[in-house]
DNA sequence: CACAGATTCCTGAAAACACAAAAACAACCA
DNA sequence: TGGTTGTTTTTGTGTTTTCAGGAATCTGTG
């Protein structure tokens, strides 16, 4: 989020400074309204656009957070499968990098969300139906019914993306895509 | 969140009772974890399991909330166009009522968040990528090669969105599900 | 043991959220 | 027209939740 370095920097650096900078922080914003922490959307966004491994010390610095910030952030992207921590021989510290391929990207994001999102809420919907299930007054029958109707969406959802995210490879979305009206 | 009378139940009555709870309080949760304010979620979950539409004092009622809190709430799914407020003749009160078909809710989903989170998201990497456009430095066509790619997938996404999402239709869905490996 | 680095934990600040009550509004009626 | 009642909306305040900071702790290594 700063300069790289005290030295003078040409107009160029500095202009792709500024627009690293906008990437990071709008990142940011853009995680918070996808529901993910701010300093974690920024870190990813730092370490996509850069071309090499960071260290903690570094993203600290350049993101003017704390320690124990970076960490736990770096930690869940590790998490999230999102960035992998390699360790360069010789050397102690533990460095990151971004997974950047965006099709990857995308799918380890829609497979972890499957997995904390709609697995879930699948595991919820059957559970209520089970309860449900057999009642013969109209209330119940109406309840039964809009919960079986989520479930069956929700469990179809489920396997298109599983189809989707399946070939890890960016080529089919598109292909289908032709076939979409 | 509780019994709709004081009179003696029958099992039955009970047992939807409680199916209804934890549909509700889960959907909560469940909605928390999508990032929805929980109140929020619940309202929508009880709308969506009760057949007609209620008014304010009923889901402060069976939820257990304040009338501001379920007044906010509801304005903001009807922001969200998940409920509508119907206005029945001769009656002063408002009602609420959810879209119960799941493939319009899911449509409406999609096209919310499409307009609130993919098209903020390619305003910001557009803004970028343009500000580090013809830039000659290593770094920098790294930078722009990486929006450009982030960029491109998401117009993509969006695409892809706006076609599954125009037909209205759940059929179209399931159908190229078949194509899809 | 001395050190670099990783990890954990506690605290305070800030944001999101909910509440109660007041205010504003709209329909109705004398 | 002005009061009355039922309903919606706004406002200020208290509470809960989330998050960042930073010190303390742990771990491996020379």
């Amino acid at each position: 989020m700063e300069k790289r370095s005290t030295h003078k920097q040409t107009p160029e650096q500095t202009q792709l400074e500024a627009a690293r900078d906008e990437f990071v922080t709008q990142w940011g914003s853009i995680g918070s309204a996808w529901g993910i922490n701010r300093t974690m959307a920024q870190i990813h966004a730092l370490l996509i656009i850069t071309p090499g491994p960071l260290t903690t010390d570094e993203v600290m610095e350049e993101l003017k957070i704390s320690r124990g910030n970076a960490h736990t952030n770096l930690r869940e992207l590790v998490g999230w499968g999102l960035v992998r921590s390699v360790i360069r021989k010789g050397e102690r510290k533990e460095y990151f990098e971004a997974e950047k391929d965006v099709w990857r990207m995308f799918c380890i994001i829609v497979r972890e969300r499957k997995r904390r999102e709609i697995r879930p809420a699948i595991n919820v919907l059957k559970d209520c139906i089970d309860r449900a299930d057999g009642l013969k007054s109209p209330d119940a029958v109406a309840f039964t019914r809009q919960t079986k109707a989520l479930c069956e969406f929700m469990e179809m959802a489920d396997g298109v993306l599983s189809k989707v995210v399946r070939s890890e490879q960016s080529s089919i979305v598109p292909w289908a895509l032709k076939f979409l009206k």
